[in-house]
DNA sequence: AGTGCGATTGACT
DNA sequence: GTCAATCGCACTA
């Protein structure tokens, strides 16, 4: 097992969000629970920025939002549409509304743990998508505001691998500011989401 | 206090 | 490919 084994220290994070975004890939999610460790390598991600109309900060600071403006490496994590929770990862100084969303892994460890939680055994429908990818790892809104930069139920881990050439896309399922370049992806890899016009 | 709307998913034609 | 489920939250009054 490639397990990565102590989080990524918060000073590591590049500055920027969008750099974060792209610097993600090939990084590792790792989930501690009770019964063991639930990992994947984070093959697509998406960027939030200020003034952004497609981000949840666009209108400030809210009760739902607040961890957006923690300081890099925090978790943000909301419910999406009543059924989804989205992943996300806080990427500017505290203050600043920006973050980096998790869109997608490939399954590391902890795979029956995922079967499980999914209620499937398709490797690739595991984490594939933001809402299967909290799913599978037993995120909810109880990890808001957590910090990914230290031990704990989540946090950020190395990987060794190569993170693999990088891909661009505009962002899936925003309808403002819908056209903007800010979406990464694993080029190549079957754990993404988003159709194939996509993905090349 | 009421209303409209998603950073999605799974089921179905 | 289409489409409804589902609910917390932000916005209006």
């Amino acid at each position: 097992m490639t397990h990565p084994c102590s989080p990524i220290q918060r000073e590591a994070l590049p500055s920027g969000t969008v750099a974060l975004a792209r610097w993600l890939i090939g990084k590792a999610v790792v989930r501690e629970m009770p019964e063991g460790q639930v990992s994947g390598r984070i093959v697509e991600t998406e960027a939030y920025l200020v003034g952004d109309a497609a981000s949840h900060a666009y209108r400030g600071q809210t009760g739902r939002n607040r961890s957006m403006f923690l300081d890099r490496g925090f978790a943000y994590v909301y419910l999406a549409y009543g059924t989804s929770f989205m992943l996300n990862v806080a990427s500017e100084t505290a203050g600043v509304g920006e973050a980096v969303l998790i869109r997608a892994l490939e399954p590391l460890s902890g795979i029956s743990m995922m079967e499980r939680h999914r209620g499937t055994t398709n490797l690739r429908d595991l984490a594939r998508g933001p809402g299967r990818l909290a799913q599978a790892l037993g995120i909810d809104r109880a990890l808001d505001g957590v910090d990914l930069c230290a031990p704990g139920p989540l946090w950020l881990g190395q990987d060794a691998h190569e993170p693999g050439e990088i891909g661009t896309s505009i962002r899936i399922g925003i309808t403002k500011d819908a056209d903007r370049p800010l979406r990464f992806y694993r080029r190549g890899s079957r754990f993404v989401s988003g159709p194939k016009s996509l993905n090349l």
